[in-house]
DNA sequence: GACCTGCTGCGGCATG
């Protein structure tokens, strides 16, 4: 797009630029530069590494374009001399021709390189090699890898330029493309990176992200555009029979052709603009992830075009994709965070001396409060400081794969590689050794005689150049998707126990909501969860004539709160408890804000209800759950939440957890503790210990430790056994889904007394029912297995009461538990005759001794007549038969003794036939015994066979 | 936990 002069900035930095590039200026009929474009000029051609900040549509492109265009004519730059690099294809292709308008006519040569670059176009770079190549980190992580003969030219490169930065310094594509520079850096030396970004906090820290062992000054260069922005505030106020409806006639009543208005999800888009379309509005239309690509590109032409009034979008068109002039944004609620609500309002065109206006439209109370923190935070100039991920070593796994790609690294240079890279800070020569060692025995690498890395056959067993759609395993995938850091989204495959298909189910879904035991309606007919396999994505379900259970499909709350919005939001509640609030200049409320405001003011006046703060907890019992208010991020209230959910957890697996940034919530009826005593009672140790497991337990490890495993070379199930693998997914789970340390801090406050409990004796808060409208989370279950494992923890039972327990059918149980019992079962079991009922009960091989002397069971494990003898009859598995005659006595209390004359570890099957007094039924059977509890199981089958000579005394 | 993004190189041979 054009840059539009702005007649500000230093004069006379144009005047250092080559003069063949101030020609093509003036031919472009440009007669200023704007701001940033003439801020830029001087650190680059100084050579510093710079950080361009600005909003979409200020010319940066041109502004890092031009200085280094200058340079390469001063230079007499060879090819491949500069990388353009932009996190979309699409972007790709609107640079690629800015670009080539300048760089043609100055002598240069420009390539394009992604996914869709048709093969033609892109052999044409070996003949005819760029000075200038425009691309995804991607596509450029292929060339350092596989490109054995492009990759020579890069020997030349001397200029970076990452473009949309911000999109991709806090995500696993910050990292992958900070290691390639890093590699960039030992084939070429320390070239001059340029990035380019979205108004984010402290850019230093961005620019520190990719800098790597760059030793050339930093710069940061900025435009403050706050005293241009003006924002209004919205609010619509209807009841939910007509929301959507007035909903969407506020949209069109602020519309001004081009509107963008941005939603935080798909569904939202659509049901906004079905209700436009009913109401026989033309030129509104929608724009999301799902929409087909084509039509996509049609929309963007349309806008171009000016034939649109209104687009409905989400994320999709954040970035800088060139639609033509936007003259009004608007967000349909709040974005969370400042970062996003500024990149969406910079999406609007920008007049000289005029105030650019944004709205955002509130849809409940608590949201106009949040709403109101984030236009006051973005007219005040603060924004959220992005986070570096620190050492995710499936990234390093990942890097390490590539430079053996490559064949071109010595153990000793990848690590250098990685050291000197910023978000593998603190990664030590040890650890990473570990992680080569683990590799190594994966077969994912292998070492040569010359010490150089290579690819081990397990990697080319799952990257495969033939896998074309023949995959026959989730986890085969295609040679080029090495080369990309995104997971795939899976759906799962309902099947019947007998091998029906059923459907399918998204798999967001299943993990998130769907647990062992429910019933879900599908194909018009009601299944009975039986099992959920993440490792082979597959629910296996049985037809029941028992009613669908309420399993609530996915309704998220949209994007999360940052830390930085959430602390401005305290000081708004804190204002409206007090009955006033200070409303910055540039910001304005809508007579409909206003008025749902004055409600809530006099909401709370009437009923007086304690402010949320960061500092308090507010107590408030709802009819189903028990709800703790208090202000702090998700993460924070999640750790608190999950950790009693999982001691809940122990006597009830109805249990669960609602979590917003209000507070948590858990089922009344799931505790028989007190909540905040249980807390706050844990020594640190024990806490960290608790959520490590609580977070292991987690929906969301599932998720992390399927996205990481494959590169480490783990291609079945994820164990506790793959210690290194399981223990980064666990570390990963909780870097993105908790916080431990502020957790502990808030229990420190609360036993020091800076956190007061309050209890609400009111009616329950506004903040109480938002918690309580939140999607239940619940512990992970990956299998029957491990949900009877967990069940029978420290106890015993009998199938039908396991069955009773689960909701899940007796049958069902007795099969899983058969097959427990086995040697290569991950949870052991195994059976004993409780002697006062004659039930068969069943508990871990682990709690053997446990149960045994438990007040329950002793009775079972504790004949009357020690002195007496019985023969043991021993099976192995080839059927090797021996018997050993053993004293009960001995059994009780030297047992080593009598599991030392067993010769086989692991016992097929074990009869125990008493040798003192009479006795006529079939002697004691138990199958599949470890060695080392054959005296628990004689000792049961004595007692057994005590009771029953003693029921039947024959002399 | 809402949304979004990405994806073989190279040489040799046949054909028009």
């Amino acid at each position: 797009m054009p840059a539009k002069p702005v007649g500000v900035g230093a004069p006379g930095s144009l005047e250092m630029l080559q003069e063949k590039v101030r020609e093509l200026i003036r031919k472009k009929g440009w007669e200023r530069l704007t701001e940033i474009q003439e801020k830029a000029i001087k650190p680059i051609l100084e050579g510093h590494n710079v950080v361009i900040v600005a909003p979409t549509g200020y010319g940066k492109t041109e502004a890092a374009l031009l200085p280094v265009l200058s340079k390469m004519l001063e230079e007499r730059a060879e090819p491949v001399a500069a990388l353009y690099i932009t996190p979309l294809r699409a972007l790709i292709n609107d640079i690629y021709e800015r670009i080539n308008w300048w760089a043609s006519q100055l002598g240069f040569v420009v390539a394009r390189k992604h996914g869709d670059v048709p093969h033609s176009e892109r052999a044409r770079r070996l003949r005819k090699v760029p000075h200038i190549l425009v691309t995804t980190p991607e596509s450029l992580e292929i060339d350092l890898d596989w490109a054995s003969k492009f990759r020579s030219y890069y020997r030349n490169l001397r200029w970076v330029i990452i473009d949309e930065v911000h999109e991709i310094v806090s995500t696993k594509r910050g990292v992958q493309l900070a290691i390639l520079l890093e590699r960039f850096r030992r084939l070429a030396g320390d070239f001059q990176l340029i990035m380019i970004s979205a108004t984010i906090g402290e850019p230093s820290i961005t620019g520190r992200a990719f800098i790597g062992s760059s030793r050339r000054p930093l710069s940061i260069v900025s435009i403050d555009r706050r005293k241009e922005l003006e924002i209004l505030v919205d609010y619509v106020d209807a009841p939910s029979t007509t929301f959507w409806r007035r909903a969407a006639e506020k949209l069109l009543s602020r519309m001004e052709p081009l509107t963008l208005v941005f939603v935080n999800s798909k569904h939202v888009a659509e049901r906004l603009h079905s209700e436009i379309e009913k109401m026989g509005i033309e030129g509104v239309v929608v724009h999301h992830a799902s929409v087909f690509g084509e039509e996509r590109r049609r929309i963007e032409r349309m806008a171009k075009e000016g034939k649109l009034k209104m687009i409905i979008a989400t994320k999709t068109l954040e970035l800088g994709i060139d639609i033509g002039s936007v003259k009004r944004v608007i967000l349909f609620r709040p974005a969370g965070r400042v970062s996003s609500l500024i990149q969406r309002l910079g999406r609007s065109g920008h007049t000289i001396g005029g105030k650019m206006k944004g709205i955002i439209i509130a849809s409940d109370e608590l949201e106009l409060l949040e709403a109101i923190a984030e236009a006051r935070l973005t007219l005040e100039g603060k924004v959220e400081v992005p986070e570096i991920p620190a050492k995710p070593l499936d990234m390093a796994a990942r890097a390490v794969l590539g430079m053996a790609l490559s064949g071109m690294y010595t153990v000793d240079e990848a690590y250098e590689v990685l050291s000197n890279v910023y978000y593998f800070r603190g990664l030590s020569r040890e650890e990473f050794d570990e992680l080569v060692k683990y590799l190594i025995e994966n077969k994912m690498i292998k070492i040569g005689e010359d010490c150089r890395i290579s690819a081990g056959s397990q990697f080319y067993r799952i990257w495969r150049f033939d896998a074309g759609d023949s995959r026959f395993s989730w986890w085969v995938h295609n040679f080029s998707e090495f080369f990309t850091t995104m997971g795939e989204k899976t759906t799962y495959i309902v099947k019947t126990t007998d091998g029906k298909t059923v459907g399918e189910l998204d798999s967001d879904y299943v993990i998130r909501m769907l647990r062992i035991g429910h019933v879900i309606r599908l194909a018009g007919r009601n299944w009975q969860v039986i099992n959920i396999d993440e490792h082979s994505s597959k629910v296996i379900v049985t037809e029941t004539q028992g009613e669908t259970t309420a399993v609530p499909f996915w309704k998220g709350q949209g994007p999360q709160a940052s830390r930085l919005v959430l602390s401005e939001i305290e000081k708004v509640i804190q204002e409206v408890h007090g009955g006033s609030l200070r409303l910055p200049k540039g910001l304005m409320l809508s007579d409909d804000a206003r008025r749902a405001l004055e409600r809530l003011m006099s909401e709370i006046k009437k009923y007086y209800y304690p402010a949320p703060s960061r500092d308090t907890i507010i107590v408030e019992r709802l009819p189903e759950e028990i709800v703790y208010v208090t202000l702090a991020p998700e993460k924070v209230l999640r750790t608190l939440a999950y950790l009693v959910m999982m001691e809940a957890y122990r006597n009830s697996s109805e249990v669960y957890a609602k979590v917003s940034h209000y507070g948590f919530g858990l089922p009344v009826n799931a505790l028989d503790f007190d909540p905040l005593e249980f807390l706050s009672g844990m020594d640190r140790e024990e806490f960290m210990q608790r959520v490590w497991e609580a977070a292991s337990r987690s929906p969301f490890f599932v998720e992390v430790a399927h996205n990481i495993q494959l590169v480490f070379g783990v291609t079945r199930r994820l164990r506790k056994s793959d210690k290194l693998v399981y223990e980064e997914a666990v570390r990963q789970t909780l870097q993105e889904y908790f916080d431990p340390e502020s957790a502990w801090a808030l229990l420190e406050g609360l036993r020091k007394g800076r956190v007061k409990v309050k209890v609400n004796q009111s009616r329950s808060s506004i903040y109480a029912r938002l918690v309580a409208r939140e999607t239940p989370e619940r512990p992970w279950i990956g299998s029957v297995e491990e949900l009877i494992a967990e069940t029978l923890r420290g106890m015993a039972f009998t199938a039908e009461e396991l069955a009773e327990a689960l909701s899940l059918p007796e049958s069902l149980i007795e099969v899983k538990l058969r097959d427990m019992r086995k040697p290569t079962s991950e949870y052991r079991v195994f059976s004993f005759i409780d002697v006062d009922t004659g039930e068969q009960r069943w508990a871990l091989v682990e709690d053997a001794e446990t149960v045994a002397r438990s007040e329950e069971f002793s009775s079972s494990f504790n004949p009357p007549m020690k002195d007496s003898l019985y023969m043991l009859l021993i099976k192995n598995d080839t059927g090797s038969l021996i018997h050993a005659i053993v004293r009960l006595n001995d059994v009780i209390e030297k047992p080593e003794q009598v599991v030392k004359q067993i010769p086989f570890n692991e016992v097929y099957e074990l009869k125990v036939v008493p040798l003192t007094g009479y006795y006529e039924g079939q002697p004691p059977k138990y199958q599949h015994v470890p060695r080392s509890i054959v005296p628990y199981l004689v000792l049961n089958a004595a007692t057994l066979i005590q009771k029953m000579q003693m029921n039947n005394p024959i002399f």
